[in-house]
DNA sequence: CGGCATCCGATCGGATACTG
DNA sequence: CAGTATCCGATCGGATGCCG
């Protein structure tokens, strides 16, 4: 046993570059978009319906970033007017299991978690 | 089988209570100090020291937004002058556990995310 | 259709000063 | 020690207009 003594459970430390890549990843629009293109590619403009919130200037930096660390494809479908296809990639789908995963502790713990919003809301 | 015909694997929806949830518990700065707080309570000024880069404020509305959401406590201990012990909650904890396996993957799949990042820039 | 460029108000967060 | 309060520059993101 060495000297950094505090029980274990955690062995990995967030250092800056993976404490990065689940910044760019795990973002608020990022989660909705992976969820929503789990199992089936969509295009630019049904995501946007499917995510009414989501502007098209944030959709666009979202699906950007996802492509540029590999969570996503891009495929220009060669038609007129053009068309373009975003799907998940092989390391995208193993990341939306882990937020599949957080999505089921969301809804195991949501009742918990507003009451004790409502405890700390009524004392402040 | 119904009409949402698209291959199962989430039968979760991001309904907005859950995402809005993921993003408070989930952000860059609470991944950081739930995770330093795993197994040993810290006080307000070690958790500054193990996060340099966090400032006070953020530091500050970090932990009040976990302590709301029931992922930590916050105890202020009696003696002069004040100290305030934070540890995480039974709920907290349970997240905790998410996050280690999401510092998981991305210790896995760091490579290839750098890969990946490399061919987009290099394209553009 | 799937963007990019620009303007601009709102929000975030660092720095600093002060307090129980 | 553990904050709160304030100022303020930087960043985010919506709205709008234009384009291949």
């Amino acid at each position: 046993m060495n000297d950094t003594a505090h029980a274990g459970a955690d062995l990995l430390q967030v250092t800056e570059p993976h404490r990065e890549l689940l910044d760019q990843v795990l973002d608020k629009w990022s989660l909705q978009v992976l969820d929503q293109l789990c199992g089936r590619p969509l295009r630019f403009n049904e995501l946007r319906r499917a995510i009414p919130a989501i502007g098209q200037k944030s959709l666009t930096t979202t699906l950007r970033r996802l492509e540029r660390n590999g969570m996503i494809e891009r495929l220009v479908l060669p038609v007129r007017p053009v068309a373009v296809e975003y799907r998940v990639a092989p390391v995208g789908d193993t990341l939306n299991q882990l937020v599949d995963a957080l999505l089921q502790w969301t809804t195991q713990n949501m009742t918990e978690v507003e009451l004790s919003r409502k405890r700390f809301d009524a004392q402040n």
